[in-house]
This record gives C-alpha cells, sequence and structure tokens, in this order.
DNA sequence: CCGGATTTTGACCGATCGGTCAGAACCTGA
DNA sequence: TCAGGTTCTGACCGATCGGTCAAAATCCGG
C-alpha cells in the first residue's frame, strides 16, 4: 500500500482511538515511520487529512439519509432504512466513533461540521416524522444509542461480539423500537 | 456568588459547549471578567477546575450506579434504578454532555478517567445481567441513547421539550426497553 | 489609621503544535 | 549517464497554551 494510503488509515484510527485535536502530525508520522513534512506534503493539511479519512463513509451516510423516503408512514421503509443505516454503522465504525465523540466540539473542523449537520438533517427527518415527545425521543434513543454503543464498546475494553451476531441484534431492537409489529 | 464559584459554573459551560481542550483558560478568565493568572489562583490547575466542576454530577451517579442492585431478577429494582438514572441525567445535564462527549477521548484526564470507570462499572452491571448479544444491545442502546440524546439535543439546535415533560417519556421508552410488562 | 492576610494582576517561561521552505535524496525514462 | 520530476527531510517560524512569580491592590479586624 502506498504511503498516501497508509498515512489516511493511520491518521484515521488514531484520531478515533485519541482523538482528533490531541493527536499531532507528527505522530502519525512516527507511527508510519516518517517525517512530519512528509505527511504535510501528502495531505495540505491536519484538516485535509481528517476531511480524507472521513469521506467515504460521509459519502455513504449521507446518501442513506439523503433517500430516507417517507419514514414516517411506511413501515416497511422503515425497515429498510434502518437495515442500510445498521451496515453502514458496521462498515465505518471508527468513523462513526469520531462523529458521535468528537463532531460535537469540533466544529469549527469542515470535516466535522459536515458530520454534524448530517446528524441534524437524520434528527429533523425523525423530527417531522414523530408527533409527540414520546416519540421523538424513541428515535433519538434509538438512533444514538445504537451509533454510541457501537462506538463505544471498543473503548470501554467490552469484548464486542463478532459482526454477524451484532448485525441482527441491532436490527431486531431498532425495529422494536421504530417499527414494531403492531404499528402499520 | 463569589468569583470562586462562578468560575467553576463558567468553565463547566463552556467545557460542555466548546470542550475541555478547545476552552483555555484566558477565555474562562475573560468570560468571567477576570485574569488567567486569578483562575489559577482558585484552582490549582485547569485538571483541578474540570475535576470541582464535574465532582458533584460525578458522586451523585456514582452512587446510583453503586447501589444498582439485583438489577438482572427484579423488574422493580430496576425500574427504580431507571428513574434515579433518569432524573440524575436530566439534574445534570451538562456534566452528561462532557462524560458522552468527551471522556472517550481525554481519559489522561483525571475527571474524565473517572468518568470513564464509571461508564465501564454501569455497563459491566449490565453485562452480567444481560445473557445474550441481544440483550447487552438493548441495555446499551437505552442507556447510552438516553444519555446521549439528552446532551445532543442541545447541540443539534432542537428546540428541546421542558423537563418535565422528558422526564415521563425518558421513563417510558427506558421501561419498554428493559423492563417491558410482560417479562417478570 | 495601620498591618497582615487575601486576592488580583501583568510579565514571563517552556513546551507543543501546525505549517513553511530550501534543499537533499530518490526514481525513471531517454 | 544524465536530466526532470517526484518524494522526503531537518531546520525553522509564529502562535497558543498551561503555569509561575513577584509585586501591586484590596480587604478587614484591632
Amino acid at each position: 500500500m502506498s504511503l498516501h494510503d497508509q498515512l489516511r488509515e493511520i491518521a484515521l484510527t488514531e484520531f478515533a482511538s485519541a482523538g482528533y485535536a490531541a493527536t499531532s502530525l507528527q505522530r502519525i508520522a512516527d507511527l508510519a515511520g516518517t517525517s512530519k513534512a512528509s505527511v504535510l506534503y501528502h495531505y495540505a493539511s491536519k484538516e485535509q487529512l481528517l476531511a480524507d479519512a472521513m469521506a467515504p463513509a460521509l459519502d455513504e451516510l449521507t446518501a442513506i439519509v439523503s433517500g430516507i423516503g417517507d419514514v414516517a408512514a411506511d413501515r416497511a421503509q422503515r425497515i429498510a432504512f434502518l437495515e442500510r443505516f445498521v451496515d453502514a454503522l458496521l462498515a465505518h465504525r471508527e468513523v462513526v466513533h469520531l462523529i458521535v465523540n468528537q463532531s460535537a466540539t469540533q466544529q469549527d473542523v469542515p470535516a466535522f461540521a459536515r458530520a454534524q449537520a448530517l446528524m441534524r438533517e437524520l434528527s429533523e427527518a425523525f423530527e417531522l416524522a414523530a408527533g409527540s415527545t414520546l416519540e421523538k425521543l424513541r428515535y433519538g434513543i434509538a438512533l444514538a444509542g445504537a451509533a454510541y454503543t457501537l462506538a463505544a464498546s471498543d473503548l470501554l475494553g467490552l469484548d464486542s461480539p463478532p459482526v454477524d451476531e451484532i448485525r441482527p441484534a441491532l436490527n431486531t431492537v431498532l425495529r422494536e423500537l421504530l417499527a414494531p409489529e403492531s404499528k402499520d
């Protein structure tokens, strides 16, 4: 793999585990066995390195949220959305960790601002779908809980089960909350 | 109110909204209309200022988690715990925001390490209570979702409903997930 | 009014960070 | 072998930060 790609992967892992602000370019360079100046040759700035590392996940999540459909009325569409959402969370756990744990306090960084805008778009879509405070909370708890639990499991040192065990369980819990059989 | 107490409140609000690392002692001093050196006269260090600001909430949460009881078998105890938990979340929203959004990436800061240990203790208590992956996820989603949704609602610019509307709704959703009538 | 204790302040320090730059090293095709 | 582009590097810069310190200002009981 090229140094260019290797730097992006190392940076993503470090940003997710130690934090964007707390990860210096020098540390990324050390982990890659190169110099800080070399990192800045491949990526114009630290912000650009983060943006490139998060881009694939953000692109995919943006597509999913954009094509959310009429999630209010149609249970089938709700289930389809949840499935796509869960798949994306599992496919991009490091970026999910970044979004969930750091976008809140780093809105001056473009990539985090983009993530924050995405979360706002998602929550607004469900805000419209939900009538009562109770229902809004259900949406919030379900989606945020899924993302956060996934992101935190690594961190808390919990031995997380394999993906093909988490995926169906996640789908089950989300359906219990947002697409129960009794409804629609 | 004394400058000592005022500094703690200003710091807590800034730490929660802008982030601990991103909030300089100079900014706290400016907001309080005093000098940076004065802040460091009242609090030995930035870390100590954070620790003092978070202490009341952490103490209360620690007490709740310690007295968690046999949450596995007894539905009544589970409901009692959830009620205390929700009350604490609502009473200390700013600290909850801090814990949820920043403790992950600041474990070298003692107060955040303490928060992290608390979360681990809580998750381990439920880890024992839960038999299957599905049940573990239910606990994770419920508790993390409640905390994160509460913390994020301020941030995303959502107009959050008044507390006496959120409290019963939160309790309802958590009971649906963790203490359904059908069980026990 | 005085004197000791408390509180406040500006100047300063060392460390760290992201980023710049000129040149060295390296690779590649003619 | 040589030339031109690509990649890499160490030295350096300006800014910011948390924290120190001695001196000034303020407060308060006798």
